[in-house]
DNA sequence: CGTACAGTTGATAGGTCTCAAGCCGCGTGG
DNA sequence: CCACGCGGCTTGAGACCTATCAACTGTACG
């Protein structure tokens, strides 16, 4: 239940508690960098319009997507604690950031009781959220994490005022698999095939959530599966 | 790299740093529960000697173990930002922990600047583990993945002073599958696969690492498969 | 208008799961 | 002390899901 909302960072009233804090903002264009691993971490960022994803590399060499981070989530926590990035963030649109120091951020800490809280818990969060990644990745079939992912995204949108039932999807279908440990492919056959049972409405990118009840039920391992090619006849009498 | 080694909690040190907030000790039997999803989370715990699992359970009755916490390891950080606690705490053996009530802990970093740091330390720290975590369990392989898990505990266990190349595992081959996002059987099969091959002495419980190097290098991938059956003649002179 | 890239769809291979049978170690009780 | 039974573990055969390889479509952009 609870485990399975999985926006990341802060929640929206955040945004206007430190706002007082923020020193600047940042824009960052369609698939430019943030920052790179290995950068100097001394900031803290909040999306504002646009999104972002943040990449890690592992020592193998492979690549995932750890984290979108959509208006109103914030990203680099980890700067408040270590001095370099291991992440990539890039961003997968036109979008713009507060940023907010890390020393500033710590300096007022120390006097300010909520901001700690605020810090404790944006941590806690995180750490939330990535936990439950991993159960999701752990024990969930293909269909289970893309039903969960959209309607997770759906959630996140909707709390910052954006439709609910109708987003488009900023990153690509190989962004989507690798945040959800499946390739490219998997996720395009299941959305058709979400599309084709009329859970959903895909039309490249655009995304319109039509069953949100059985979207649900699948995000929950309680469906068979959807038919992988047609129905055909379930079972003949014998 | 950095992202690869899976301990989790506080480092050694931060034992001796919060001792004078001890308020006492507390004892868990093997197969008994420190705490309950639902139970009020008004405690951080040390574990002194012994081990525990916690466990999640998804919306849907699944169960995933979400982390081993070895000697000098810290559980349920979660108690400084939400009132229940939402996994389930159970000791692999018994076990013995310092118990830190969580209010105590949050009125003393008010004053206390180090360990206030220590705290987001810990939190971020837990946050990475996920992260990595998620990583495993979303581009590894059964091998990839227990080959890292088998490092991992090495490194802890070695870290607080034990043997670092022979141990034994505390936790069954369902804990350990669950853990990895496999079943028993796989991590069964995985783990005579490796014994044959010379990577470990596997006996029951009981494990000790012949070839940390080769390990290695099964744990990033670097390394064709094992051979499933038998190793045979490996290549014949045609 | 053609190139490039994202996405779709199909056929096949491969890894892990499932189901099933047996083995082993250990605690219990005769 | 040994027989027994149970839970944890091992091993095998087959099914299933997802990855892989490949062809094709659509679409954005020069």
């Amino acid at each position: 239940m609870s485990h399975f909302c999985l926006p990341s960072g802060m929640h929206r009233s955040d945004i206007t508690k430190v706002a007082p804090l923020v020193r600047r903002r940042v824009r960052v264009l369609k698939g430019d960098a943030l920052f790179h691993p290995g950068d100097a971490a001394d900031a803290v960022y909040a999306v504002r319009v646009g999104t972002i994803k943040t990449c890690i590399t592992t020592a193998s060499g492979r690549n995932q997507v750890v984290t979108f981070h959509l208006p109103g989530e914030i990203i680099g926590l980890e700067s408040l604690v270590q001095v370099t990035h291991a992440c990539r963030a890039t961003a997968l649109e036109d979008t713009s950031l507060c940023l907010i120091p890390s020393d500033v951020l710590k300096a007022q800490a120390v006097h300010i009781a909520p901001l700690r809280n605020r810090l404790l818990e944006a941590f806690s969060h995180e750490a939330r959220h990535q936990r439950d990644q991993a159960v999701m990745l752990g024990q969930m079939t293909a269909e289970e994490r893309i039903a969960t992912f959209l309607l997770s995204l759906s959630e996140r949108l909707s709390a910052r005022g954006f439709a609910a039932s109708e987003f488009l999807l900023r990153m690509s279908r190989e962004d989507i698999g690798s945040h959800l440990g499946l390739k490219l492919e998997t996720v395009s056959r299941i959305l058709s095939r979400m599309g084709g049972a009329g859970l959903l409405r895909v039309r490249a990118r655009n995304v319109a959530i039509l069953d949100r009840d059985m979207l649900e039920h699948v995000s929950q391992g309680l469906r068979p599966l959807l038919p992988r090619t047609q129905p055909q006849a379930p079972r003949m009498t014998m």
